[in-house]
DNA sequence: ATGTAAATCGTAAATATTACGTTTTATAAT
DNA sequence: ATTATAAAACGTAATATTTACGATTTACAT
């Protein structure tokens, strides 16, 4: 998912191309990690000093129910990165002080045999927590 | 992971028996799903009406750190559980409208051949969300 | 150039969690 | 049983994260 690939689809849905989402999405594509609202904010304020809450907030909100950025949550905060351009489904390791990904290509849900019963299936987590090479020197 | 054990325990590390962590206890065995700060808290207060948030914040660490209870989080709040008395490491099912879990008795991370390279594991996350068959009807 | 709906701003509200000085209480020693 | 003391809890405030909203600005189709 590149930056004009997401824009431009926002575009069809009725969406304006603006330079605060074009920023957001460069910065998630620069970035390549997980990153907090408060740090896009704070990315984003050094072009926009006056940026607001509401507008990080609203436009990762658009992002995620687009596919355009996937999140979690850890720590107590929701935390957003682009979405895997990868075509197959797969899971990551986590560095939890950077937001740094690498991608595991395996799905343990491949291994539950047959639907559960009286339980209907919305979604599925499997993350591994830790602390990348970088993180790790310091 | 009982009431009586939990606490018993506690009290030979030090800390006091008192009749509200004897009932968070009861309330985790007698709930028998996650529940948020604020559930414990509703809970307790029937019988503590002027009980303080710290005082469950605080319980909760507590027993978290003890191994008493076990916590995820999703929908950005925190969740506790009483710790599985099942002493063979697995995951759940979580029905996210009420906390009800179904043990899995799989853990995908026997599948991770080896150790990644500069990456140091601290922990990791299975879960399959989603509506158990109580909250499917209404 | 203009109208209109969307986006953003500025700010406040809502929600979840943590913190802290004071008071109360469980517990062990006397 | 009384007392000393350290932990627990209270009452309340502070902090952090997320959401909400009326007013203003902007993108963009006409």
């Amino acid at each position: 998912m590149d930056t004009a690939t997401a824009l431009e689809m926002l575009k069809k849905k009725g969406y304006k191309y603006t330079g605060k989402r074009e920023m957001m999405v460069h910065i998630f594509e620069r970035e390549a990690r997980y990153l907090s609202a408060k740090e896009m904010l704070e990315y984003m304020q050094q072009d926009y000093p006056s940026l607001s809450f509401d507008t990080v907030y609203r436009n990762l909100s658009l992002f995620e129910q687009y596919g355009i950025v996937e999140a979690t949550e850890w720590s107590g905060e929701k935390k957003y990165r682009l979405a895997c351009s990868a075509n197959n489904h797969h899971h990551h390791l986590i560095c939890t002080t950077c937001g740094r990904t690498t991608a595991i290509d395996l799905c343990p849900m491949n291994a539950i045999l047959g639907e559960p019963k009286n339980f209907e299936i919305t979604g599925h987590k499997f993350e591994i927590y830790g602390h990348c090479g970088e993180c790790m020197k310091s």
